[in-house]
DNA sequence: ATGTTTTACGCAAACGTTTGAGTAGTTGCG
DNA sequence: CGCAACTACTCAAACGTTTGCGTAAAACAT
């Protein structure tokens, strides 16, 4: 491979000016230019990166960490990570940290810290106590989706206002017998948020909160499926059902397509998420629209701006569609 | 942030001694090992990647090239890239490249390059001539997934034997008014031999191909619901669908719903990819399995033992639910 | 006791780039 | 014409590692 020495060689000067040239820094001749920069494209020159980072002590590198892609919002917020990226000249280091795996959460901390990131876009990964111990220790700045953490700047919907606002929608759409499915109450974070924010609509509409229809489980399509076989199945069959995520509404979708339940004639079904599946299932489903675009543009923005320490909240929508 | 030589002078030894240490050289006694290791922890030390991969020539990176992650297929195989490059202790670089925009791809290429990765894995992605020489001339060497790409190795199932396939099944099942929707003819790869293998099928079945049968689009949900559209409201409706991808197939399957053409009752409707989508929308799909798993895992295999020239067609079954 | 091997380091160069400091040669100004 | 200010470079150090070579000291063999 070319070396800034190779360019230098035939152009008839030092490495020097062939860097100036090649970064635009001036302090070199119009003539010169042309022709460094002619010899340079003959040769196929490509920056070595290691050796320019080693001197210039900054990276360009931004890590992603995600715990894995199958969590169908990882996708739509690493395309607009990506996108933002380019447009700013940025590079992605991604890495999977899986769901509950201390060491390999750490194996990636190590990664991104060898690399001298920038900055670390977290998304819906929960830190335990070592690994926050060790990321603050390595003083590498962090901004953290879905979720909050501590010390770290976060950027997420109002996840109990937003299953408020979902309930509220469903109690108001005339459907008083309301299930929440696809949460994990030991979650702090988002699912006892939602949780919460379920009860308080309950308790506002003065509607006593039937535990049976709260629903534990993750966000998979099987939690929903699962949920809604235990919940349909029952002497006290609720008339909705809000899922906590879209997948997890779709497995609701699927129990009901078994059972012959007509969507929403016979049952209301509320997802979350907007994620692709929300669009291109059927009936095409009635959601909780999360800005996962912005959000990923907005994490990059941070970063370059360097303001790591505020946690934004941002907007989400009811997105009607045909479930409810 | 702590260096190599930091260590060093705490531990009263040279920064090689210090190097070896870390790298499990050999070459030092047990004390002067459990020394440097207690100091290294204690300062947080981690190495400069830039430093070390500068010396070193290598760089444990492998590029990943996606078109954009829409695609519903790309997490699948992200995940199992990452997953098999996790477990060989090497990075990934992620870049998108958008759907036909050389310039992008071109800066991909670019970054791919200064960053020396050990290879580029591309996935769905097609190489425009002048692209092509770039890479050529830059020496990187490239797993493409999905397409086959000139002079570089590539990992794909044998698409028109299995349109091929899926046809035969649709027919064997007793659909002879089979269609094929969602596939570009002016897509030499994928979409042309889809054609081809669908042909074939009829052809040997010695049913006559119907050219309103073939209905041109994109990969997308939408391009699969105006096909259905088109396609259903004719005077001359086909029994069975045979989609280019899930997400096609989903857009069928939602034309249908609106129009309470039931599955497979009245239409039989087969996908293609077994993505995410295949399981989760209702009726669940009967596709056509490529193993996406499987095929990012070969795909590092093959970087890491430098196959770069041979190309693997993989298996795909075809997995059948209840569309058809 | 002498010679040989081994152990456990140190030394210094190298990787490719950037960048502050230095310097010929040219230009401008009064 | 003399001095300052530029221009267009060159020089050399620096970034943090790795690694081949060198070498004292220790261990072993004869």
């Amino acid at each position: 491979m070319a070396t800034i020495k190779d360019i230098a060689k035939q152009a008839g000067v030092t490495p020097s000016t062939v860097s100036r040239v090649l970064n635009h820094a001036g302090g070199y001749n119009e003539a010169t230019k042309i022709k460094v920069e002619k010899i340079a494209a003959s040769l196929h020159y490509q920056k070595n990166e290691y050796a320019s980072n080693l001197v210039g002590k900054k990276s360009n590198l931004i890590g992603v960490i995600i715990t894995d892609s199958k969590s169908s919002f990882a996708s739509p917020i690493i395309d607009s990570v990506e996108d933002s990226a380019y447009q700013n000249g940025i590079r992605i280091l991604l890495a999977h940290c899986g769901q509950n795996d201390p060491q390999r959460l750490r194996f990636c901390l190590d990664l991104m810290a060898g690399q001298k990131v920038t900055g670390i876009i977290s998304v819906a990964v929960q830190f335990d106590n070592d690994n926050l111990n060790y990321l603050n220790s390595m003083q590498i700045p962090l901004i953290s989706l879905n979720v909050s953490v501590p010390d770290h700047g976060s950027i997420k919907i109002d996840d109990v206002q937003a299953a408020y606002d979902g309930t509220k929608f469903l109690i108001e759409s005339g459907y008083q017998k309301t299930a929440l499915v696809g949460v994990d109450s030991n979650d702090p974070q988002t699912g006892l948020q939602r949780i919460t924010g379920y009860r308080n609509a309950m308790n506002d509409a003065n509607i006593p909160v039937n535990n049976d229809y709260i629903v534990e489980g993750d966000f998979s399509f099987d939690a929903g499926f699962k949920a809604a076989s235990k919940l349909l199945a029952s002497s006290n069959p609720p008339r909705a059902i809000f899922a906590a995520s879209d997948d997890a509404a779709a497995g609701v979708l699927s129990y009901a397509y078994d059972h012959n339940i007509k969507i929403p004639a016979e049952l209301a079904v509320l997802g979350f998420d907007n994620s692709h599946v929300a669009q291109i299932v059927t009936p095409a489903l009635t959601t909780i629209n999360q800005p996962f675009a912005k959000m990923g543009q907005l994490a990059v923005q941070k970063i370059i701006n360097k303001e790591f320490n505020e946690d934004s909240i941002v907007k989400y929508q009811i997105l009607k569609r045909q479930s409810v």
